[in-house]
DNA sequence: AAAATGACCAGAAAACCATTTCGGTCATCT
DNA sequence: AGATGACCGAAATGGTTTTCTGGTCATTTT
């Protein structure tokens, strides 16, 4: 089997389990069944590695969410549905939240950098999307990268800030529907 | 002049200044003039001077935003000015800022504990506003303190997260526009 | 020969301990 | 009776030693 594809699958298990720190290279090498050094032949260094698997986490999100975006259906139709998408990673990637738990306690800067990346593609994808809408007639007029700054805080408000004062995770329903009812409604054209 | 409430400026302001951890008690007892002992004679402890220092900010700033809120006025309207009235808090007051960045960086507990008491006291406040509205038939109907903790949420993200990645801080009325475009537009009945 | 490996190294992190600081008390003073 | 600051123990700080771990490379395996 492809060893560089066993690494990055050990390194992405290890980094959800115990974070970008607690994982140690020997510990990737031995979950890969991969001696430490093999490690090096395909990835420059530990960064490296990180930035691989959340590269690829990313674009395998973006393929999510670009392949349930329906041309014909409407700007906050789709938008419903793109934020169900991602409610849903939330649950199957606990890669995310552990990042940020570790970006806030621990303060790794590789893993701030991470982070910061993730924001800003995920912000200006927000952002492109809001413009098609704006010139398709059906967002009013607005600060396009300002409003997917404002919807990026607030999905991340309810997916990982709540759960961290509340026991239990806020229901992807009820979510869906406080967008709806204010950000959505209010983008809305007339 | 009142002892107590020399100790309790004394406080305000070395805390605004050095946070709450790089206050020392000896510290507040020379800024009031007062022996250290004395302040256990009106204060059990640190804890519970911050405490007080908090409750009347928080008091001063629910006057402040009482005052602003005028009853013949739309929902909206005064969404925004209140909105406003904070927004000029925050230049005001560097206590929160102060212990905001604390809790990020040295997670006191005393602090993190204070910060979650502001914001359940400010999301509260803002949800009994939003049942006001919901009343009066201004406002569609939906869970207002969800809507709150979106509506808080989405503050902190502009005034505090903002600038801790840009520069400088975004202006009051960028912001103020943001709100009106999208949540508050989106609260608006039809 | 090409690829894989793990012993090895240097620097980073953790553990440890000596020393200082600071919140809180209380005997003394006003 | 109220205020005070010297004093106490617990907690923080800083410096030192020890351990750990990312990354290398000489040796082994295929």
């Amino acid at each position: 089997m492809d060893r560089r594809q066993e690494i990055l699958e050990a390194a992405t298990k290890s980094f959800s389990l115990f974070g970008y720190k607690g994982t140690t290279m020997e510990q990737v090498a031995k979950i890969a069944n991969v001696g430490k050094g093999t490690i090096y032949t395909f990835f420059s260094n530990k960064e490296e590695i990180l930035k691989e698997v959340v590269l690829s986490l990313i674009k395998e999100m973006k393929v999510a969410m670009d392949s349930t975006i329906d041309a014909n259906k409407s700007f906050t139709e789709n938008g419903h549905s793109v934020l169900m998408k991602m409610l849903e990673f939330r649950e199957r990637h606990v890669l995310f939240a552990k990042l940020i738990e570790e970006e806030k306690e621990l303060r790794t800067p590789a893993v701030k950098q991470m982070l910061q990346d993730i924001e800003d593609e995920g912000i200006s994808y927000i952002a492109s999307r809001i413009d098609i809408g704006i010139s398709k007639g059906e967002v009013h007029d607005c600060n396009a990268p300002l409003v997917a700054y404002l919807l990026f805080k607030s999905y991340l408000a309810f997916v990982v800030d709540w759960q961290q004062i509340h026991d239990e995770p806020m229901g992807e329903e009820q979510i869906l529907d406080i967008f709806k009812q204010t950000i959505f409604r209010g983008l809305q054209k007339q």
